[in-house]
DNA sequence: TAATTTCAGTGCTCACAAGCACAGTTTCTA
DNA sequence: TAGAAACTGTGCTTGTGAGCACTGAAATTA
């Protein structure tokens, strides 16, 4: 369940450092402090759904989750995962329209809910901050239109390749010889994001293994030869 | 070849109504036409390379353009298809990266060139443009969102039934009781919009004429069954 | 801690779609 | 307008990856 928490000041928030927040003047922050709303919510938690109407804009604060489209046939297609400091579900408010995707829990996080009204505000106070906003727009533009062609163009393995590779230096955490990437993800997870099925991307996950790319220890995924995975990507 | 041809101010634009110049002031229009530059490209003509720096916006006057990515095996992804009144070049501008794809002329084209420092004063002195350029972004990343989870989930089938409806809905020519796509795409763009193999899309539309959902006369496809395309999408 | 559910892993089969080779057609262009 | 080049269309073969059925392991929950 999700239940509402003490507010984490922004001003304080350790994650705002990371987040489009962190060149925002104190003061505009202590304002938007005093509208929003901090949740907890637990793995599996829907934050929103495809298909309605924005009614503000969500800041991770803590935890990691996912933000997918269902097709008709029920499956999931992942389209990017959140960590703390991201924003969440302002192309809908800012294009106008309804939640193009869903966005679930993937373990315990905090979230905190900043309303239309102050996100609007910000906006159109801050010019600085809705420059920054602009760019990150375009900047994830730029990042799907290259989803979209790895889609259309890679096969299934090189995709699971570049996904390792992304999630290595997302959530990667060094360890002696390897990265261990720490994120709560199952065999499914996976396969919606690379666009596959869960049996392939188990065969593709024991391949790599066997071929000293990658390391396995239950969920966790470690890589162990980035530039093997590379080469993966590009000549085959 | 590329020639040099009498501006077209803006203010008398006809393609204008349909850009996000509509809502633009005159005043602003005609400055914007004094530093600007209208070129006429033929066929096949280069109007910006992925990887280079952006050094203003493109206006598309008359004529049609293709944007596309080049994977490393050679292979071209085409992002979007642009017609009169569409911007194109912005993503990069905007984010202050590299053009992340490629644009060439499909037919014989008038394009504007709006160099960077009129179009950031324009933005900088019209709020409402901003505005509706943050709107226009932000939808263009939801269409691409959607076309990224079609080439994860769709078959080759589903997804030229996909393309064919959107090529009648922004080309289309109404007929007597057919529409015919007016856009001079070649079986090969057509493969590379769809993400698939010529030969795929030739056999396709040949599957979708003998089933009488399209009719073909050379290169010129028309849509004759519009509800029995949009049913090859979703139930099959 | 037992019971239930969810998740990981494996073998097998089959179809979609890619790729090659080649023939015929249309469109450039010299 | 003749020749070249680009494009369309067809047959054939092959491999990738999806889907099903099932076993075993791990994680929840009662």
């Amino acid at each position: 369940m999700s239940k509402k928490v003490k507010n984490i000041p922004c001003e304080l928030c350790l994650s705002r450092k990371k987040s489009l927040l962190s060149g925002v003047p104190e003061e505009s922050l202590c304002k938007l402090s005093l509208n929003k709303n901090t949740l907890q919510h637990n793995k599996g938690q829907l934050l929103f759904m495809e298909g309605t109407q924005p009614m503000g804009l969500f800041c991770i604060s803590e935890g990691r989750v996912k933000v997918y489209k269902t097709d008709d046939a029920g499956k999931e297609q992942i389209i990017k995962l959140a960590k703390e400091g991201d924003f969440l579900g302002y192309r809908a408010l800012l294009s106008g329209e309804t939640y193009s995707a869903s966005a679930s829990i993937l373990d315990e996080a905090k979230v905190c809910f900043i309303p239309k009204s102050s996100f609007n505000e910000l906006i159109s106070k801050d010019i600085d901050f809705q420059n920054r906003l602009m760019q990150a727009v375009c900047h994830d533009l730029g990042i799907m239109e290259q989803k979209m062609a790895d889609m259309a163009g890679k096969n299934v393995r090189q995709r699971l390749a570049t996904t390792l590779l992304m999630l290595k230096s997302t959530y990667g955490i060094d360890g002696d010889d390897e990265v261990e990437i720490d994120i709560a993800l199952t065999r499914e997870d996976l396969a919606n994001i690379v666009g596959t099925a869960t049996e392939s991307i188990i065969r593709l996950l024991s391949d790599f293994k066997k071929e000293g790319l990658i390391n396995l220890k239950g969920k966790k995924i470690s890589v162990a030869n980035e530039r093997g995975l590379a080469h993966e990507i590009d000549l085959l």
